[in-house]
Parts: structure tokens; sequence; C-alpha cells
DNA sequence: TTGTAGGCGTTATCAG
DNA sequence: CTGATAACGCCTACAA
């Protein structure tokens, strides 16, 4: 009994093959009482159809791929239990992969991930958008047309490649305005991966939210990271060695705050006194930390499947636009006024 | 040209489909230049074998499923991180589910994963371990037994069933000598999930480990808990009304400890000097708390890659006994000596 | 309403 | 070494 197969309910039922698998599918002809008889008849033999079989007749594989750049970042597994949250709902499998941030892994898990025939693509954070464009991704089947690729924080208008992504720039705008109002004149950023679109959105957004505020971008304001708990930890000798000094600091995301916010204990920096400290994402751990963090909300796991959605339409050839949501501010205790006199004017 | 197969280079290249097969599969019995001259074919082509035709041939996916509890969790993301790694180092696939901490998703899911006919089944913090001996687990080709299942985090000896695991009552008992060399006495326990074995485990560990240093267990030194970190910041308020007045605390899991942390800092509970707390998995965050966190180190991505190893093993039909790792201590700034005189002897 | 036949893209078993 | 031929399990015209 290595698998029962339609055939063997088939000859069980007395009927042939298709009936059985028009009976399993609720297909409109047939009459009741057979499909009442077969259906009963397989559910007791435990039947389970051979999606692999099916696949290859209809070209499609009910599954989707996703390659996240690191399921380790709080933000990706939380956008990522979105992902599959909704893909479980619309009854798709998921096939998952990790680029490791790394545009070339990224590339290549992708190709990994076609050549499974999945009916859909979503990559988290690509580091190589514009490779979509000349990937391979015809489907097997001439079913519709190639597999949609769906770029979740990224934007990349191409034909087939869908989009949805946070509006970090605005968030990121209103983070510094936050600031401001708090009366920080000088306010550091610490910058997120290169190649990222999110990172190069909370720059633009950080900068926009200065001169919104008029306040003047100084270069030296702004340091490099990669969206790690360790740019946050090295990040406070910098700042401290900044002139002018900043009181306030946005961060990339909430790891990197949370590395900062670490050495600042341990340096004596106290904050929100000496240092106001904003992060971004609002990982769970954010509220927890000490002083609980200020930070930006992303509705992460709203983000997963909106990707969903969007490559389910795409899929059923629907029009996919690309979604923009909006961050909000959670205003914790990492934040508070400006206590030191500004240096500059 | 919808995806070019095999009986299109065939024709290219005037042999018969099976030739082009063989070329491709680095069959020996076939001519060098036969095959160099259909393989830069292939490549020029932009051939991509289909994965699904392959699989319903052979009656193998070079797929391996992974059911995860919650990728949220960050002791589950390293320990998917290193499945992932480990999958894609073999060529293998990786369709993933969640079972969100319930035995009714979790089989569910591993149900589903088996009908897309996984290789094998990984699942990580089994909640429903004794369910797997009845799920239906049986391959449509006969190829070799039944589809191998590997519990992670889990005992369960059973045909079939593979386990990999960490030593937990081990480390939690050494967590307890530690503390109890530190001078303290009065030992809280905050546990973990019912039904996991890792809570079960640490739970046993906590016991001998008190027995192992003279000290008598109290019931009412121990909490109930899920692994959160709303646990830990719960149960600050309970440590306190404790009677006797517990000094140190041995949790679950770093999410617990940490959630703890936070409370305690809030309400002016020094640690480690009014408190000292002892974690578990020794999350990348546990090194950034304040004050950073003492915990017990777990091989999470060498976990599992043991489990992939583990996996293809039994796929391979060769011996594939049980994996036990061990933990480790990290010492960090949460403990401390015991600074309150005892209530009791 | 039901059965028959063909095919999805590959591999594998035979002959040549 | 190479070429027919038959599966693999299921779906789907087309025919009855």
């Amino acid at each position: 009994m290595a698998h029962v197969s339609i055939i063997d309910i088939a000859r069980l039922a007395q009927v042939s093959p298709s009936t059985v698998s028009r009976a399993l599918q609720n297909h409109p002809r047939i009459s009741p009482e057979r499909r009442a008889e077969i259906v009963a008849l397989a559910e007791q033999l435990g039947y389970r159809p051979s999606q692999v079989a099916r696949s290859l007749v209809t070209g499609q594989t009910h599954t989707l791929g996703v390659v996240a750049s690191d399921v380790t970042d709080p933000f990706v597994a939380e956008v990522l239990k979105g992902v599959e949250a909704a893909a479980r709902r619309a009854d798709y499998g998921l096939l998952m992969a990790m680029s490791n941030r790394d545009p070339a892994q990224e590339i290549e898990a992708a190709a990994v991930l076609l050549d499974h025939q999945v009916d859909g693509l979503i990559v988290i954070s690509s580091r190589a958008p514009e490779r979509y464009r000349h990937l391979p991704r015809t489907r097997a089947h001439a079913v519709g047309g190639a597999v949609p690729v769906v770029l979740l924080n990224h934007d990349f208008s191409e034909a087939g490649v869908y989009s949805v992504r946070m509006d970090n720039a605005g968030a990121a705008s209103a983070a510094v305005t936050l600031l401001s109002q708090l009366g920080h004149r000088h306010i550091a950023f610490i910058a997120g991966p290169g190649g990222g679109q999110s990172s190069h959105a909370r720059m633009t957004g950080y900068l926009q939210g200065l001169a919104l505020n008029h306040l003047t971008p100084l270069p030296e304001l702004i340091l490099q990271g990669a969206g790690m708990l360790e740019d946050g930890w090295e990040a406070l000798a910098a700042l401290q060695a900044m002139q002018p000094r900043p009181t306030a600091v946005l961060c990339y995301n909430d790891l990197a705050a949370m590395g900062l916010l670490a050495a600042a204990a341990k340096a004596g920096v106290g904050v929100p006194d000496a240092l106001s400290v904003v992060g971004f994402d609002n990982i769970p751990l954010s509220a927890y930390t000490v002083p609980a963090l200020t930070t930006v909300e992303q509705p992460k796991a709203a983000l997963g499947q909106a990707a969903v959605r969007t490559c389910l339409r795409a899929l059923a050839g629907e029009p996919a636009p690309p979604v923009v949501m909006s961050g909000q501010i959670i205003l914790r205790a990492s934040t508070g006024p400006c206590r030191l006199p500004s240096a500059v004017g």
C-alpha cells in the first residue's frame, strides 16, 4: 500500500479514474450519490492527492517562494510570519530560502525556488531588485505570463514585478519632527545597509525632516551601519566625539537602537536626558528595553499579508498596484526634551 | 518558448530525449563529445530541468519540510537559519510552515507538507510528538521506507522518528549550581510552556540542581510561563510577594528573562544586587540588555544543522542515532553574589 | 453523467 | 553508447 492513488479508488468503486478525479474536485457534472460514495471511499482509504502529479499537469504547484534576507532579524521574522499565515489561509505552500543579505545568494536562491516551480515569488528586503528583470521566470505550462515577483520593502517598476512597502521616508521625517519638537537641534542618524531601498528612503526622510524643521543637515552627523546590534553599540563613541555633539539619534532600526542603548548604559550616558534615541520597526523587544524605546511602528504582519495578496492577485491576472503602508510613531521612554544648550545658534 | 524542455534540446541536437537526459545527469554511458555538445546546448538555451516532472518519476522532491512553532521567537529563528543553511548546502529545498505553538496546527501543517511530498520532515519544538506515530507518511513511490521525521528539541523513540536536542536538564542544573555558588539559597524558576520537552527538562534540571546543592525545592518558588516576554514582566510582582523572597531567578528562556529585567528596572529592583537573573538560549540580544544577561548558550545553528544531517542520514538508510548537545553558561552582568541575608537557615 | 485516450517533463528499463 | 517505450499520478478534452 505504497500510497493509495486515484486508480485504486476507481477499482474499488468500480468506476473510471476520471470519475474519481471529478468527484474529488467537486466537478459539476457528476451525480451526487456517486460523488458521496467516492468521497467516502477516498476518506476511508486515507487518500491524499499527489501534489506533484497534479502540478505536472496543471503547471501550478500551489506554492509560493519566499527569499528572506535573514530570519534572525526580528523585523524579517515578523513579516515572514505574516506571509506564512496569509499563504496558509490561501492554501499555498511556502518554499523558503535565505539570502543572508547577499545579492548573489539572493539571486541564486530565487533561481532555485523558480526551479521548483513556485507559482509566485516574494522577496523580503531585496538587495538586487534590478536583476529580477533578466531572471528567466517563464512557467512550464503556458498557464499565464511569467512568475510574478513581489518585492517587499523595495520599489521597482517593471513588468511582472510588484511592490509592497512602507512609507519609510515619511516615517523617518516624522521621527525627526518629533525630535525637533522636543527641542533637539543636532540630530544624528545611524544609516542602514547600503543597497536596501528602506535604508535609502529612511536617509532621505531624515534629510527631509531636517529641512522641514529648518535644521541644517550635517554630513558628520551621519554614521554608516548595517542594521545590526553592533552598529549601535559602536556608534556611541563616534557620537560622543562629534562636533557639534548630537543630543538625539535616529536609528535605521530597533536593533541598532538597542545596541546604542546598551552602549549608553555602559558608558553612563543617560537616555533620554543626555541623548534621545529613536528606533524603527517596533519589534516586540523594543518595549522591554531600559528605557523603553521610542520607535516607528511598521505594520509587519500586514506587509507580509499584502505581499501574498498582491502575488495571488497577479497570479489571477487582476491588477495589483504597488502597496504603500504608513508607519506610526510609538512614543516611549527613550526620547525626551533637549536638556543641553546647543552649541550652535 | 514556454520553458525549454529536454525534448527541444533533443530535436536541436538530433538525438533522442533519453540521450539528453543522460548527458545532463552525468550518466556514465555516454560519449564525452556528445555530452559536451548537449550540455553546451542546454546551457545556451537556458534549460532548467523541471523538478516537478523529475519528482513524479523518482518519487523524491529534494525538499525538506520544516514546521516551526514561531519564527518570531529568536531561538527558533536561529535554529531555522541553521536548518536552511544545511539544507541548501545539501541542495535541498525547504518547505516551511508554522504551528503557532498549537498542536492541532502543528499536525495540520505537517500533513500539508507531507502532501507536497517532502522527502523528510523537521519539527522544531513539537507539542504533539506522539501524533507523528499515526500520521500517514508513506511515500508515493516505494523508494524507501516512510518519510523520516526529525524532532528538534524533543525526545521520542519510535520507528522513523528521530531526535536532536540539547541537554536541557544538565544545563538548567548547572545554572542552579552557579547561583548556589554565588550564595543564593532561594532560587525561583519561571517555567516554560507546558507540553514542550525542553520546558519539562529544564524544570527537572532546576530541581536536580537544587538537590545537588542541598537546597530545598519549594513549590511556591515556581512560576508558570510560556517563554514569552510578558511572562517575565508579570513575574516580578509575584517574585516580590514570595515568602521566602528569592534572591535569584532562573528563567525558561532569554525572552522571559528580558521581560523580567525590564520589570525590575521599572520597579527599581537592582539587578544583580537585589536579584540575580539567568536566562536560557543566549539569543543575540541577551548580550545587549542592561545589565547584560547571564544565560545558557544553546548551539542553535548546530542544532539545525544536526537535524538536517540526521534527516538526510535517515533518508540514505544510514543509522541516525539521537543527537544530544550540551549547553554552556555564559556569565554576564545579571548575576552576582547574594547580598541579602536569607530569611531561612 | 461517465468512460477513453492523450499528455504534462523526466527517468529508467529494455533492446539494439 | 544510443534509441524506443513505458511509467509516475493526475487532469481534461473528446467521445459515448
